[in-house]
DNA sequence: CAGGGTAGCT
DNA sequence: AGCTACC
C-alpha cells in the first residue's frame, strides 16, 4: 500500500514557482485556508527535545549534581532524572520510593516551582526563532521549527559537492550508505539542526536530540531514535517502517488515552489496523474531521503546519495535595498561587482580562481526573494595578474574587475534599505601551527584580475559621479570641500604625509565608472572634456588592482597604466597567463574559503607554536579551540564513524578509521577541474572538509607539 | 494516573 | 465549562 503519495518527492520545479511565486506576491494567499492543507510540498521539520530537561536545568544551576544521581522530585514521584540516574534503573515518573529503592545514592531536588525551567525553556525556543520564526514550542523541553525556507536557500546558494552528506544519524541506515544528494532537502536540514543543536549548547548549556523529516509528527516519533545528544532524519522510504514499528496506537502523537479508547473499541490496535480501517467507519465514530486526521496520522501523513507559539496565552499556578478540607486552608492557598501569579503576570507585562479557579475534589473510586472551574471577567483598573505593579492592590481584591469562585462550585456549609487548586489568568491583553514590550521580553529571563517596597497589609488571615470541615465555621462565635490590638502587634511588629506598615526588605511573597507562619498562632479572625455588635458594626461596613460572608473572612488590613475612600472611589470611578460586583462578589448569574467594553481600557492605556520615546529607549537597552545573545558570531552561515516567507509562514506580513535575514542575530532576537508578543493577536484559531473588540487597529496600535530602537528597526518593516 | 504546566476543540 | 491532548 502507498502511504503518504503526498509527502513523497514532488515535481521540484513545481514546488520552486510556487515559493517563488508567494514570496512575490506577499499580498495574498488567502488566510482563509489557515492552519491546513498549505504549505508547500518538501517542508523540512525539525523536532528538538531537550534531553532529561529539569535535570539539566538543575546540573546547569549547581554543576556539582553533575555526577551524581539526580532525580527531579515533585510531591511523591520523580518527574526526571539525569543519565546517572538512569543507568541505576531510576526512570521518569517513578514515585520517590521505588527511585530510592533501585538507587538510594539518587540525590533529590525539587521540581515544583518551574521557574527556572520556564525561562531556559524560553531561552532555547528564543534563540530558535532568531534563526527562524516559525518555531513551535511543546511543552517546555520541546520545539518545532519549520526549515523549509532555510533549506531551500541554502539549496539555491550551495554548491552540490558541498551537501552530500547527512549529518547524524539517518534512520534505518547506515548514514553513510544514504546518498545525500538524493536527499538533498532533509541532508541540509540535517546540517541546520546540527547546527541548531550547537547554538543551543554553546549558548544555553543543554544537550538535545532533534528529528529531521517532513512533517512534525514524522519528525518528532523520530527524534528519540538515538538517545541522548543526537539526531536522526527520516527518509521518506522509511515512513512506513517508522509507523509499522510503533508498539501501539496510542504512541501516534495526537492519539491519546481516549482516543486509543475509542478505536480499542472498534477492534483497532496496532498502527496497521487504523491504516486499513475503512475511513467512513471511522468518520461515524469520529466525524469527519477527526478521522481523517487519525488515519493519516496512521499513515505517517500530517499536514498540521508549525504554528508560531507566541507568548503564552495563559499563566497559572497550582498545587495539588492529599487533602484539603477546611476553607481557611483555600482561602491561604489560593492567597499564596495568586500571590505569585501576580508577580509573574507582572513581569509578563500583559494585563489579563479574565481569572478562572479551578479545583479536583478527591472521590475514592478513581474518578479523580475530573476537574471543575469558574471564571469571571477581571475590570481592567484592576487589571491595572498587576501591570502597574501594584501587586499588593491586585492580591487584595483578586483573592475575595477567587474565594467567591470557589464557591460557585463548593457550596458553603457542605464537606469538601480537594487535591488540587489552580489559578489561572487568561485573556491576556497586549497593552499599546512599549513597557509591556519590554516587560514581556525580559520576563522569561530576568531574575527577580527589587523587593516590594511597602508592604500594604500583612496577611494573617483568619486562622481559626478555618475549621470544621462543615465549612460554616466563619458563622460561629469563636472564644478564645484574642484582641485586635493584640493581633496588630503580633502582625505588624515593625509599626504600630496600622495604616501605614513599610516592610522594606520583603518581597509580598516572603512576607507572606512570615505572616502565614505568625497566622498559626491566632485563634480567629476578625469577625469572627467579635461580639454580636461588633460583627453586626462591621456589616455596616461592608463595602457594596461585597458579600459579607467573604469579606468577613478577610485579614483586617484587607478589610481596611476594601473600605477605603481610595478603593471606593476606584469602584466609582470607572462607571464604565464592571464593578467589583460584578465579578463575583454578588452570588447569581454575573455575565461570565470576558471583561470586553474595551472603550475605556484603550482610553487609560493609551494615557499609560504613551510615555515619551526616551523612557523606551532605555527600555530596549541591550540587556534585554543579555543572557541569550546571540552576539555576532556563528551564524557564519549568516547571509545564508534564509528567511522566513511571509505569506503563510505566520512571519509578521511586513517585515522584509531579505532584510530581516541580513540583522544581526541579536537584533534579529530581539525582533522575533518582539513579534512573539503580538504573535497571539494574530494568531487564527480563538484569540480572534477574545479580547479584540472589532476596532481592527490593533496592528497600528502596536506598530505605533515602540521603544525608540524599535521604531528603528521597523524602518525595515514595509507599511502593511 | 502520578505533577505543574500548556493549547485547542467542542 | 469540560475534555482531550502534549510535555
Amino acid at each position: 500500500m502507498d502511504i503518504s503519495n503526498d509527502e513523497l518527492e514532488e515535481d521540484e520545479t513545481q514546488w520552486e514557482s510556487r515559493f517563488l511565486d508567494s514570496a512575490a506576491s506577499p499580498a495574498p494567499v488567502s488566510e482563509a485556508s489557515v492552519n491546513k492543507k498549505p504549505g508547500p510540498p518538501h517542508r523540512v521539520i525539525l523536532h528538538f527535545d531537550l534531553d532529561c530537561f529539569y535535570a539539566q536545568v538543575e546540573m546547569l544551576r549547581n554543576p556539582a549534581l553533575t555526577h551524581v544521581p539526580l532525580g527531579i522530585q515533585q510531591k511523591y514521584i520523580i518527574v526526571t532524572c539525569n543519565y546517572v540516574a538512569r543507568e541505576r534503573g531510576v526512570n521518569k515518573l517513578m514515585s520517590v520510593t521505588a527511585a530510592k529503592e533501585k538507587c538510594p545514592e539518587l540525590v533529590l531536588v525539587k521540581g515544583e516551582d518551574l521557574t527556572h525551567y520556564r525561562e531556559m525553556s524560553y531561552k532555547v525556543t528564543e534563540l530558535l526563532m532568531s534563526y527562524c520564526p516559525l518555531v513551535e514550542r511543546l511543552g517546555f523541553d520541546e520545539n518545532f521549527l519549520d526549515a523549509t525556507e532555510m533549506v531551500e536557500s541554502r539549496l539555491a546558494q550551495t554548491a552540490e559537492s558541498d551537501r552530500f552528506s547527512f549529518k547524524g544519524h539517518v534512520y534505518n541506515h547506515s548514514s553513510a550508505e544514504v546518498q545525500a544528494s538524493d536527499h538533498p532537502r532533509l541532508a541540509l536540514g540535517s546540517h541546520i539542526a546540527a547546527e541548531l543543536r550547537e547554538a543551543i549548547h554553546s549558548k544555553v548549556g543543554l544537550t538535545g536530540c532533534a528529528g529531521i523529516a517532513t512533517n512534525k509528527l514524522l519528525a518528532k516519533l523520530v527524534s528519540g531514535t538515538f538517545k541522548p545528544n543526537q539526531q536522526t532524519a527520516l527518509l521518506q522510504e522509511d515512513v512506513s517502517h517508522v509507523m509499522g514499528c510503533l508498539s501501539s496506537l496510542r504512541k501516534v502523537p495526537g492519539v491519546g488515552h481516549q482516543t486509543a479508547k475509542r478505536l480499542q473499541a472498534l477492534g483497532l490496535v496496532s498502527v496497521k489496523d487504523l491504516q486499513l480501517y475503512p475511513l467512513n467507519e471511522l468518520v461515524r465514530e469520529f466525524g469527519s474531521p477527526s478521522a481523517q486526521r487519525l488515519k493519516n496520522l496512521a499513515l505517517g501523513v500530517d499536514d498540521a503546519r508549525v504554528t508560531p507559539t507566541g507568548a503564552p496565552q495563559s499563566l497559572s499556578d497550582e498545587d495539588s495535595f492529599k487533602k484539603m478540607s477546611s476553607t481557611k486552608e483555600v482561602l491561604d492557598k489560593i492567597q499564596e498561587l495568586l500571590s505569585s501569579l501576580l508577580e509573574r503576570m507582572h513581569k509578563d507585562g500583559r494585563q489579563p482580562q479574565t481569572l478562572r479557579l479551578t479545583i479536583r475534589r478527591y472521590s475514592e473510586t478513581n474518578k479523580w481526573f475530573s476537574r471543575e472551574s469558574r471564571q469571571c471577567p477581571i475590570p481592567s483598573h484592576i487589571g491595572q494595578k498587576i501591570t502597574s505593579g501594584s501587586i499588593e492592590d491586585a492580591v487584595v481584591v483578586l483573592v475575595p474574587v477567587a474565594v467567591k469562585l470557589f464557591h460557585k462550585m463548593v457550596d458553603r456549609g457542605a464537606a469538601f475534599h480537594l487535591t488540587l487548586i489552580n489559578v489561572c489568568f487568561s485573556n491576556l491583553q497586549t497593552r499599546g505601551a512599549a513597557v509591556s514590550g519590554k516587560a514581556a521580553i525580559t520576563s522569561f529571563f530576568t531574575r527577580n527584580t527589587s523587593p516590594t517596597k511597602t508592604q500594604v497589609f500583612s496577611s494573617q488571615s483568619q486562622e481559626d475559621l478555618s475549621q470544621d470541615a462543615d465549612g460554616r465555621c466563619w458563622d460561629h462565635q469563636v472564644s478564645g479570641s484574642i484582641t485586635t490590638a493584640q493581633r496588630r502587634a503580633e502582625t505588624t511588629p515593625e509599626s504600630s500604625s496600622g495604616s501605614e506598615v513599610p516592610v522594606s526588605g520583603f518581597t509580598w511573597k516572603q512576607s507572606a509565608v512570615v505572616a502565614v507562619k505568625r497566622s498559626q498562632k491566632e485563634t480567629c479572625s476578625t469577625a469572627g472572634c467579635n461580639s454580636n455588635e461588633t460583627t453586626r458594626a462591621l456589616e455596616r461596613q461592608v463595602p457594596p456588592n461585597v458579600d459579607p460572608e467573604v469579606f468577613q473572612l478577610l485579614p483586617e488590613e484587607i478589610q481596611k482597604e476594601l473600605l477605603s475612600p481610595a478603593y471606593l472611589n476606584s469602584l466609582s470611578s470607572t462607571s464604565a466597567s464592571p464593578s467589583v460586583a460584578d465579578i463575583g462578589y454578588t452570588s447569581e448569574n454575573k455575565p461570565s463574559q470576558p471583561f470586553t467594553d474595551s472603550q475605556n481600557t484603550e482610553d487609560v492605556n493609551e494615557a499609560a503607554g504613551e510615555s515619551d520615546a526616551s523612557d523606551r529607549a532605555s527600555s530596549w537597552s541591550p540587556q534585554c536579551s543579555a543572557g541569550t545573545s546571540v552576539q555576532g558570531e556563528t551564524v557564519t552561515e549568516g547571509e545564508k540564513l534564509s528567511s522566513p516567507r511571509s505569506s503563510d509562514s505566520g512571519f509578521p506580513g511586513n517585515v522584509d524578509p531579505k532584510v530581516f535575514a541580513e540583522l544581526p542575530p541579536d537584533i534579529r532576537r530581539e525582533l522575533m521577541s518582539e513579534w512573539r508578543q503580538q504573535k497571539p493577536l494574530l494568531k487564527t484559531p480563538s484569540s480572534r474572538k477574545a479580547g479584540r473588540s472589532s476596532t481592527g487597529k490593533e496592528k497600528d496600535r502596536k506598530t505605533a509607539g515602540r521603544g525608540s530602537q524599535l521604531n528603528n528597526l521597523l524602518k525595515y518593516f514595509k507599511p502593511s
